[in-house]
RNA sequence: UGGGAUGUCGCCAAGCGGUAAGGCACCAGACUUUGACUCUGGCAUUCGCAGGUUCGAGUCCUGCCAUCCCAG
C-alpha cells in the first residue's frame, strides 16, 4: 500500500525494545508518527517496584528518550481506570468464577485497540502501531492477520480480536522482522534499551504472585476448601480458589505416588477437582464471543488449525460455527488441559481465521457433527 | 494385660553386614509478553532411643519407647 506522507501514526511505546524499533521504522517509512506510553497502572498497586513490569516510571523515561531521539512528539495518556475496569477486574473476576483468564488480551482489545484508538482519532492520526510481532495483509477486500515471520515470536494469538475496522487502522512493523534483527536495529541506533530483556509475567503481577495480587485488589478473603478426586473423595485441603488453574501441578502441596494436577475448579462449592496427567486430556470445547476475521460469516463446517494457550503448536481440528455465536470445536487429538478462560484460536496456514474464549471443555458432549449430545 | 506386626527425608518407600535407591512434596534456576505445563539442579554424615557383637550395622543381639492389629 502506498504511503502517504501525511499519514500520521500513533505509535504505542512501552519503553521497551520492540515498540522503540516500531517507532523508528515507522519513522523511516515516512509516517508523521507521535510516540505514547500508556500508564495502565500505579506500581504500589502491583505491589512490586519497576524491576521487570512494563509502564513503570523508568519505561516512560526509555520511552520518552527514544522519542526525543525521534524527534517525535511524544504523550503519556493515564489509562490506568480503563486498565483497572477493563483488564484488572475482568482479570479478577475470572479467577472468581474458577477460570483462568489471559489478560493481555483483554488489555490489546480494551486498551491498546479501543481506547488508544479513540485517543488516535482525536489526534488526527490514521493509525496506531505496536510493537507486535504480526502482519496485517488486505486480501479480496479483507483485512487479514497473520502470524509474524519469525515463528518463535508470533503473537497474533492475542491480537484475534482485532476487527477489520482495527485491522484497517493498525500497523504492526515488526511483523516481518525476528528479535534479533530489532536488537540490532535497536543497538544500531544507539537505543539503550536494545539489550533490555523482554517483558515477561502479567506486567501488572511482576513477581508472578497473582494470588496475592487479586487478594491485595479486592480485599477479600479466599477461604479454604477440599481437594477431592473425580468421585469426591477427599484429598486434602485448598489454601483458596483463586490459587488454581486447570492443569497445574506446582503449589498443590500433596503427597501422593504420582502427580496430581488441578482437574477442575468448582467455585459454587469452593472445590478443586485433582486427577492425573491423563485424566487432563480432551477433544472438545465451545468458545463464546468469537471474533472472525477471515470471513464475515463463517461455513458451517470448517478444518483449521487452532492453539489452545498461547505457546502451543497449532492442533488440527474441525470447527462448526454455531448459530448463537458460538463455536464448538473437536480437535484431531486429545488436548491437555484445555481451560476456561483461555483463548482458542483459529489458523489456516498463517491467517489467523478467529478466535473466541473457551467457556466448556469435554468431550462427553460434543457429537462427530459438532452438535451437543 | 497376653499374642502378632512395624518403626529409614514433610509423605510413600528400597535396603536381607560393606559404608542411605526411587517416587511424591518442597526449594532454586531455565523456558515464557497470560495462567499452566515442561526441563535442569538441590533436598537424610543418617536410618525410634540406648547399649552390645563385628575390621565394618539401617541391616545381627539385648533393653527401652512409640504406633498398629488380634485377643479377652
Amino acid at each position: 500500500m502506498p504511503i502517504v506522507m501525511s499519514d500520521k501514526a500513533l505509535v504505542a511505546m512501552s519503553g521497551g525494545v520492540d515498540s522503540s524499533v516500531a517507532a523508528y521504522l515507522l519513522c523511516q517509512q515516512g509516517y508523521d508518527c507521535v510516540g505514547v506510553t500508556m500508564k495502565l497502572f500505579h506500581n504500589e498497586d502491583a505491589g512490586v517496584n519497576r524491576a521487570k513490569s512494563c509502564c513503570s516510571l523508568d519505561d516512560v523515561e526509555d520511552a520518552r528518550s527514544v522519542a526525543h531521539r525521534l524527534g517525535i512528539p511524544y504523550y503519556v495518556f493515564n489509562f490506568t481506570a480503563d486498565f483497572k475496569e477493563q483488564v484488572m477486574r475482568r482479570f479478577v473476576s475470572a479467577y472468581e468464577h474458577g477460570l483462568t483468564p489471559n489478560p493481555c488480551i483483554d488489555c490489546n482489545r480494551y486498551l491498546k485497540f479501543d481506547r488508544l484508538y479513540h485517543r488516535a482519532e482525536v489526534l488526527g492520526c490514521r493509525y496506531v502501531a505496536t510493537g507486535h510481532y504480526a502482519r496485517i495483509e488486505r486480501q479480496d477486500g479483507r483485512w487479514l492477520l497473520k502470524k509474524a515471520a519469525d515463528p518463535g515470536k508470533d503473537q497474533s494469538y492475542v491480537l484475534y480480536s482485532l476487527t477489520q475496522q482495527q485491522l484497517a487502522h493498525t500497523l504492526f512493523p515488526l511483523g516481518g522482522l525476528n528479535k534479533e534483527q530489532t536488537r540490532q536495529i535497536a543497538a544500531g541506533q544507539g537505543f539503550y534499551n536494545a539489550d533490555k530483556p523482554d517483558s515477561q509475567d502479567i506486567c501488572f503481577v511482576p513477581d508472578g504472585d497473582y494470588a496475592a495480587f487479586i487478594r491485595r485488589f479486592t480485599g477479600r478473603d479466599y477461604p479454604e476448601g477440599d481437594f477431592t478426586d473425580a468421585q469426591g473423595r477427599v484429598l486434602g485441603r485448598h489454601r483458596g480458589i483463586i490459587g488454581y488453574t486447570v492443569g497445574q501441578r506446582k503449589g498443590l502441596g500433596l503427597a501422593a505416588g504420582a502427580p496430581l494436577y488441578v482437574q477442575a475448579i468448582c467455585p459454587e462449592e469452593n472445590r478443586v477437582v485433582l486427577g492425573s496427567d491423563a485424566d487432563l486430556y480432551s477433544c472438545g470445547l465451545e468458545a463464546e464471543g468469537f471474533n472472525w476475521i477471515a470471513f464475515d460469516c463463517p461455513p458451517a463446517q470448517l478444518r483449521a488449525r487452532a492453539k489452545v494457550r498461547y505457546r502451543q503448536p497449532e492442533q488440527w481440528a474441525t470447527v462448526y460455527p454455531q448459530a448463537d455465536g458460538r463455536v464448538r470445536i473437536a480437535f484431531d487429538q486429545p488436548q491437555r488441559a484445555i481451560t476456561c478462560g483461555q483463548a482458542v484460536v483459529l489458523y489456516d496456514g498463517d491467517t489467523v481465521l478467529g478466535g473466541g474464549v473457551i467457556c466448556r471443555t469435554g468431550d462427553d458432549w460434543i457429537s462427530d457433527r459438532g452438535e451437543q449430545v
